[in-house]
RNA sequence: GGGCGAUUAGCUCAGUGGUUAGAGCGCUCGCUUCACACGCGAGAGGUCCAAGGUUCAAGUCCUUGAUCGCCCACCA
């Protein structure tokens, strides 16, 4: 019965079927009663065709590579839900996209903002952020609304109130970093630091009651309006007899103190510094040590407030240019210097951070870090590549406390009420409906939000129905795995650990891997909201997911990001098309044979395809299937290595050359007139080997190219009820499988068809002509091979016949090409390029020269010999004896054209 | 300022101290061979950034330097 494969292998069109029977089939989804060990990991929903997450995507394609082959080989592979955190991503990238136009999301409304977010996520439908959004519709985003979901809200609210209870979350006045666009506080890690080029403004504050008068220096002049001290080094000798006094600051005309601190650089600037407490983390240190008031010179959105005086309504960065112009006019403006200086600037808008003092919600960090750091001390988590390691501790034991509240119209709502009577906070479960304190029942509940990342950190236990003991819980926490990219470490990795130690006791995963990320040539990250670098999307319709994957896997070497170019997913594109074909050419010639009487698919596949080793028709099996099913072990065993270590590289490639160069370019070539030999015995035993083959290629190749191999998978016949490649196993590593002898006979028959291809191709012979050619074997052994096999190497060789003779041959009458084992002789009565053939020996000979003289120099040191393991030694040996022998064969031919 | 990584063929990159350093693309030559021109066959192409060092042996380990990149960082 003809099989339906279509010509052209088009991609797009056998993702969609199959993305749909995988969700249909839900292959990943976690089954809490499934036998076996659990294998759980940050995944994404099976039914994407884009296999990519936006902001690391290599997620998506490493994850998923991992999360099939774990399946295959019996694991119970789980897969979970998101977070709010992907629901909350498209509030940010609309805030962006309207950030972009200059507009603020406050300035357009509630109303509106929601209507353009809505509107998004139908434009943005039907491509990569159709996933995220799919996961987002659990959460209802806006702060009225906000649901997430019922499960994960009572995490999250459990998690706060109990830290509250213990102390760790506290409401503190500090400064936090500001965001004047989003209008919120957002954490350390949210503000992106830049190099800009700015100035260093020198100004000149006088001495009350004196002529003298002291120096400071600035990178923002505007926050002079708030000063309300100068400091200087306590044992600064300049500036000794100044402690105590006071300075008129100017253009306010306000008397502030001179104090010292020991937080002043004598070395920076002037020696002395401005104390701005309300607009600089050290002024706030040096401000709570000596007293000082604080004076917030701007509002929310970073425009001078009527703190600054005169200066009130400009925007900060027009208030700059004010001041520094009103400072030059009253002659106190010393010097401008250029200065570079790491400006801090928002995470999602870009917008520079204005530090600020500001009551926010924070977080103790300390406690929480230390058993974070420990666990990964003793090995309970092990971080890779260890590298990381290093920057974990690092940044865990300097840690912060942790800003958590944002003033958001999205995000999990605070839980905690403040009494309009008594000023009392009430952090509770559920809405109190009096004051704990006085009794009144004046409520307001906090109007702030959490940081997502806050509820996300709780992510592997309360996708779990944590804090109840569920049967989820207990099987799949802690998990084994995570994999995530590197550059979510702190953000997210660290926070899981901390947060997972704390409120279970054990620690979340027991690993974590973190795979490169993708940049483009700039160096700049794959981004969903920035537009960066190849979009994937397009990729994925230009050339299929599958080469997408495929490339990605193919370049995630551990260490280094990526960057991906349009060339390397073509190659892929090319292998996915090659495999196609390939499968193509059986199932055409298997319609061939069972139209001619022989048997069909599904008699000759009733044999063990799973066998994984050469079906034997009679007493001999045929060299050539030893090898494939050699090769084939080989390729397994290497596969499966790369995986268990993460080496996806490794995998992709061996996987691709085993494919290409061994099944196709070898062994399909080899066995083709044996499908159709009129010896029907013979015939099925190869048709038999052939498919066997072919079927673990697919399973070997399907967690890098799922679509591909599921579709072609389901065109052989399968036992009854299987549903999906996916649910097979994977080809297990049988390293004792590996034929040595079959492997090093095949070698040498492919050395001497290259050796022939190569004369003719040199010697510019007609590509068409059958050429007699005789060869010169080393060893009685070699011939013994080249005869059993002679038919074949005539075909693939293009010869009329092959003899054999005793060399040496006549360079003079015809091409000779050599090695170890053999030589070849092909004579042709066409004038030979003599000069050509001299140099290309004369090369060789030079090569070989050198590489002799080199072995032979090791060999004859006495230390080499008395140091280097024996199999080294004997090896080099071995490998000078051969060099020699090839040597004598070249240079005999040499000597040849020089009698001439 | 601190940390990490990179530097290998024209390009993008692999390379686990050991015997002639690999891949893909590109390039050259030849093939419309009935699976595949997204292909087949045959080739060319590399002082492995530099200088020292360790070792019997270095692309691989160490030191220093150069160049590029990334992350972290409250010096105004």
């Amino acid at each position: 019965m003809p099989r339906e494969i279509p010509k052209a292998y088009e991609p797009q069109q056998i993702e969609q079927k199959w993305a749909k029977s995988w969700a249909e089939e839900k292959l990943f989804r976690a089954d809490v009663n499934a036998p076996g060990p659990v294998f759980s990991i940050v995944i994404p929903p099976p039914n994407v065709t884009g296999s990519l997450h936006i902001g690391h995507m290599l997620d998506h394609t490493e994850i998923d590579i991992l999360t099939r082959w774990r399946r295959m080989q019996g694991y119970n592979t789980l897969y979970l839900p998101g977070t709010d955190h992907a629901g909350i991503s498209t509030q940010r990238v609309v805030v962006r996209q309207l950030a972009a136009k200059g507009i603020n999301y406050r300035d357009l409304g509630r109303e509106a903002f929601e209507k353009k977010v809505w509107e998004w996520k139908a434009e943005s439908g039907g491509t990569i952020t159709k996933q995220m959004l799919q996961l987002g519709e659990s959460c209802d985003w806006t702060r009225e609304k906000f649901t997430l979901s019922p499960e994960l809200s009572r995490a999250v609210t459990e998690v706060f109130v109990r830290l509250y209870e213990d102390g760790l979350i506290y409401r503190g006045h500090y400064i936090v970093n500001w965001c004047p666009q989003c209008r919120t506080a957002i954490s350390d890690l949210e503000t992106v630091h830049e190099e800009r080029q700015g100035h260093l403004w020198h100004i000149r504050y006088p001495i009350v009651g004196t002529n003298e008068s002291v120096v400071v220096a600035t990178t923002r002049p505007e926050t002079m309006l708030g000063d309300t001290a100068v400091a200087v080094h306590p044992s600064d000798e300049r500036y000794q007899h100044l402690i105590g006094k006071r300075v008129m600051l100017p253009l306010v005309n306000r008397e502030i103190p001179i104090v010292d601190d020991f937080v002043v650089d004598r070395e920076f600037g002037t020696g002395a510094v401005k104390v701005t407490p309300a607009h600089d983390p050290n002024d706030f240190e040096i401000g709570r040590r000596h007293n000082l008031p604080e004076i917030d010179v701007m509002t929310d959105d970073a425009k001078m407030s009527a703190a600054a005086g005169p200066y009130a309504g400009l925007d900060r960065f027009e208030a700059r240019k004010r001041v520094v112009a009103d400072l030059e006019a009253a002659g106190l403006l010393v010097k401008i210097a250029d200065h570079t200086h790491a400006v801090g600037t928002c995470d999602r808008c870009g917008t520079i951070i204005e530090p600020r003092a500001s009551t926010q919600w924070f977080v103790k960090m300390k406690p929480l870090a230390e058993p974070a750091i420990a666990a990964v001390e003793r090995g309970d988590i092990e971080l890779l590549p260890d590298n990381r390691r290093t920057e974990y501790f690092e940044w865990m034991r300097n840690i912060r406390d942790w800003c958590i509240s944002r003033q958001l119209w999205w995000g999990h709502r605070i839980p905690a009420w403040t009494c309009g009577d008594c000023k009392e906070i009430i952090v509770a479960r559920q809405a109190p409906t009096a004051c704990t304190k006085c009794g009144l029942t004046h409520l307001t509940q906090d109007p702030d939000v959490l940081e997502t990342w806050f509820s996300s950190a709780l992510w592997p236990f309360s996708t779990m129905g944590w804090p109840d003991d569920t049967p989820d819980y207990r099987k799949y926490y802690p998990t084994t795995l995570l994999i995530t990219a590197y550059d979510i470490l702190f953000f997210w990795v660290a926070r899981m650990i901390m947060m997972g130690l704390k409120f279970t006791g054990q620690v979340p995963f027991k690993q974590v891997w973190m795979h490169s990320i993708v940049r483009n040539a700039d160096g700049q990250k794959m981004s969903k909201s920035k537009g960066t670098g190849i979009d994937p999307v397009e990729m994925n319709e230009k050339f299929g997911t599958d080469a997408m994957r495929f490339t990605l896997a193919s370049m995630a070497a551990p260490g280094t990001d990526i960057i991906l170019t349009e060339d390397r997913i073509l190659s892929y594109r090319a292998f996915a098309n090659k495999i196609w074909n390939a499968a193509r050419f059986v199932f055409m010639n298997l319609d061939k044979y069972e139209t001619a009487g022989g048997e069909t698919l599904e008699v000759l596949a009733a044999a063990d395809t799973r066998a994984a080793a050469p079906y034997a028709a009679g007493a001999e099996i045929p060299l050539i299937d030893r090898w494939i099913f050699s090769r084939l072990a080989r390729a397994t065993a290497q596969v499966n290595d790369a995986l268990e270590h993460f080496r996806f590289h490794e995998a992709a490639h061996v996987v691709y050359h085993f494919f290409w160069g061994d099944f196709c370019d070898w062994y399909i070539e080899w066995v083709k007139p044996e499908l159709v030999s009129e010896d029907r015995v013979k015939a099925a035993a190869t048709w038999k080997n052939l498919f066997s083959a072919f079927e673990s290629a697919l399973r070997l190749l399907h967690p890098f190219m799922p679509f591909l191999t599921e579709e072609l998978w389901h065109q052989l016949p399968q036992r009854d009820g299987a549903r999906s490649i996916a649910l097979d196993k994977f080809p297990e590593a049988h390293a004792e499988r590996i034929d040595t002898l079959a492997e090093e006979q095949v070698a040498l028959l492919q050395e001497i068809m290259t050796a022939a291809r190569n004369i003719r191709a040199e010697m510019k012979l007609d590509p068409k002509a059958k050429l007699p050619a005789q060869l010169g074997p080393a060893a009685p052994a070699v011939q013994s091979t080249v005869e059993r096999s002679l038919d074949t190497i005539l075909r693939l060789a293009n010869l009329s016949s092959l003899s054999f003779s005793k060399p040496p041959f006549d360079s003079t009458k015809g091409v000779v090409r050599s090695n170890k084992d053999f030589e070849l002789f092909i004579a042709f009565d066409a004038a030979i390029d003599i000069p050509a053939e001299v140099a290309r020996l004369r090369k060789e000979l030079d090569r070989l020269t050198k590489d002799i003289a080199s072995k032979d120099a090791r060999l004859k040191d006495e230390t080499f010999r008395s140091k280097a393991p024996e199999n080294i030694v004997k090896g080099m040996e071995a490998t000078l004896a051969e060099r020699r022998t090839e040597f004598g064969k070249l240079e005999e031919r040499l000597a040849q054209f020089e009698r001439l």
